[in-house]
DNA sequence: TGCTTTTCTTAACCCAGGTTAAGTACGTAC
DNA sequence: GTACGTACTTAACCTGGGTTAAGAAAAGCA
């Protein structure tokens, strides 16, 4: 039930056996069932998730039309950092793109925890520093590559997401239409 | 000098009149001119620097153009997180706009300080958050929001940008060139 | 002051992705 | 087995941003 989580903590920090069970005792589990929501837009995130096994991802709606903003597998810890850190209202719906179990921790649970532990809050730094990684090399590709550049990356940098999503979310998460993911996937096919 | 700096500090943490001043020990002034670089990519980022004054951007370089990751002014913490973090070299350029004053903190010395006073790891964690909230929403921004909805927001939400920043750079960090940007000026000043 | 550089705009043409609509293939529930 | 829904593709037409080239305006600077 815990390996998982137990090899992804040590990764960013050393911990003794009571403290990693403690940490334990923080997390609840929680089935979510394929399409089911682990946050809708307009709630506040009070909880985030380590994922355990399955495949999440978040969107955004907008005029009617979903945006993929980022796809999670086994290993990831999900939430909405905006509305979980300032209590605002989400703008991000997070669903299961496959049935999931998670571990899910409370946001006030957390706080103590910095507060008690003050050792964890290098594992929210950690956390939100690899964030900060992933939100700018998006970033940087939606700036400057052309969308065909992002399909071929994904294809070479993330083949696990090539395997288990649909590629309708692919290309919603590549900032392009179905029908365009189509052209390109024909372009790239005809011209090797 | 550092008026700015314990504003901006006491904002996150509470500190003592001693931590303060340690924190700004590890500080070192620097002026950059106008066009000066703060970081080159394919460098390693081995500082992060407080901007007292002035003005900087980053930008990634790609066959040839630039493309402006961000903007920053008095008051923001500056430096590649990827490369800081990672250790690997950057792949941003980081250049004033105007010239700058800067109070620049080593690495190592960030890291003794997390080390001397974990204290301080609520710095590095909210430091590395609210990067996260900007690159999430820029992310967002980039995903579904047509250029000319993000000329809009730009002046709405970030009025000092339009003031202190040249149109063409504003065009490459919207992610088009600056010829269409004058277009989208002109459609907007004609169906008002 | 006049000269150069930078910044910004305009216009004509091109093209990749959006839109709309239709069709195929596959899985699954009845 | 059939019917339905989901996923994916194809094609015709449209549109907004890219490209190229030129010129105007503003800012530096000698």
């Amino acid at each position: 039930m815990f390996d998982r989580l137990k090899t992804s903590l040590e990764r960013l920090l050393p911990l003794t056996r009571e403290e990693f069970v403690y940490f334990v005792t923080l997390l609840t589990p929680r089935k979510l069932a394929k399409h089911e929501y682990f946050l809708r837009a307009g709630e506040v995130c009070t909880q985030i998730a380590f994922i355990n096994q399955g495949c999440l991802r978040y969107y955004y709606l907008k005029d009617g039309d979903e945006f993929n903003g980022q796809f999670f597998f086994e290993g990831a810890w999900i939430g909405d950092y905006q509305s979980f850190l300032t209590g605002q209202p989400s703008i991000q719906y997070f669903d299961a793109l496959e049935d999931a179990e998670l571990l899910v921790m409370q946001h006030t649970d957390l706080q103590n925890l910095y507060a008690e532990l003050p050792k964890f809050e290098r594992f929210g730094r950690v956390l939100a520093e690899n964030v900060v990684i992933g939100s700018q090399r998006r970033t940087a590709s939606l700036l400057f590559d052309t969308p065909e550049e992002r399909y071929l990356k994904l294809i070479k940098e993330r083949p696990k997401v090539m395997e288990r999503i649909p590629l309708h979310h692919i290309a919603s998460y590549l900032g392009i239409k179905p029908e365009s993911l189509s052209r390109i996937r024909k372009r790239l096919a005809e011209n090797r």
